[in-house]
DNA sequence: TAGATTGTTAATCGATTAACAATC
DNA sequence: TAGATTGTTAATCGATTAACAATC
């Protein structure tokens, strides 16, 4: 029911899983109400950024007062649509693939890992946590079946695009990349990558010659 | 020996490893040379902000003809420091961790994760891959005999703080960080955190609601 | 009421893109 | 030479920050 979205940037949205977090951990403390000086502290960030930030969504605090920790948790996963119900799969169940698929045993919302395949036959029918490994032939019928939108590919490099092509053929609608390479999907489809070894690269380059 | 250093933003030193990404794999189809025009057709960006974000470090193309590859590659694993021998220490050995220590495997750059550390007395002196899994209270003295800069974190949130406290004072210079919790460290110290359930927050802002 | 803090407009800052002279 | 493509300046675009009236 978002009536006003003037046209929100990717920078935006990036963040308001870190207010999210944040705010989660103000809620265990059963701390009430926040400003954005504070939230702005914690997080070093700009507090006027902060309440831009907020503010593109809707009117969520008061004036003189500040946030109410538990009505803006709830707003900020309306907004990043925390609230329904969203149906995950991931291919590839490498340490990489397990240790993401351990994220529901810690989850606070309602995405969810209900699906794990691989191509190895060793590893398909064995399970994970409470999930069967399934055999890639198997893909197109248990998306449509669960319904599940989001898929998470934690392939090796040279079979990513091969399972791209799968899970955008079976319906999914984003893709979650953990493969260093550049996947070719359909304009509809979103594609985040994230790629571990360039983020270390990146690191590298902040590093002090001497010392 | 970097001498023209005007200030370069984040945003261009995150995209080198792309580039760097890319035109390894050029080399290893053998391809001598490649323009701006052709990389970015490739990678989905801009060729006036390639030749840009190169024109920072030096004049590395050459006019008419574009940028020689294998110069390239060398060019920007300097720019990056990849060129030098960069140890790191990696502590938390669970899936992401391992995961993440096979880097090691594939590597065509001279970052290497050296040492293995976690606190649980189970996993300590058990091997991954070629490295022993130490305790915890041998990371100073590890640190300072294997000359190691940087540092990962792949433990529970809960312990994240400490075991950073425990690398800087080991004499750390900077840490990738994939618990889902904002390190507090001295300014000297360069922090990056990748949290792979926020991504997933993220990309959920995307999905349709119907459909 | 006085103090605090939002939501929002305006000012600033920085990053991206276009354009083009230089030149291979 | 003619065509291609760089390096770089100028123009554009967008994001961040400051400032402040509104108001709790």
């Amino acid at each position: 029911m978002q009536l006003k979205t003037p046209k929100i940037s990717e920078a935006v949205v990036r963040r308001l899983p870190v207010y999210l977090r944040y705010l989660e951990q103000l809620k265990e403390r059963s701390i009430r109400t926040v400003s954005s000086l504070e939230l702005g502290n914690q997080l070093d960030m700009n507090p006027a950024q902060i309440r831009k930030d907020l503010a593109y969504f809707g009117e969520f605090g008061r004036k003189g007062i500040g946030y109410e920790v538990l009505y803006l948790v709830d707003k900020i996963k309306q907004i990043l649509k925390l609230d329904h119900e969203l149906s995950v799969v991931l291919v590839g169940t490498g340490h990489l693939g397990i240790a993401l698929s351990n994220y529901n045993n810690y989850k606070r919302d309602k995405l969810t890992i209900v699906a794990l395949f691989d191509a190895d036959p060793n590893k398909v029918n064995t399970e994970i946590g409470t999930l069967r490994i399934q055999p890639l032939h198997e893909l197109k019928e248990t998306v449509s079946r669960l319904q599940i939108k989001m898929g998470i590919i934690t392939v090796p490099a040279h079979s990513a695009q091969e399972v791209a092509d799968a899970l955008v053929e079976a319906g999914i609608k984003a893709i979650l990349n953990f493969a260093p390479i550049k996947l070719r999907v359909p304009p509809k489809v979103i594609v985040r990558t994230s790629d571990l070894t360039m983020e270390l690269q990146a690191l590298a380059y902040y590093m002090d010659p001497e010392s």
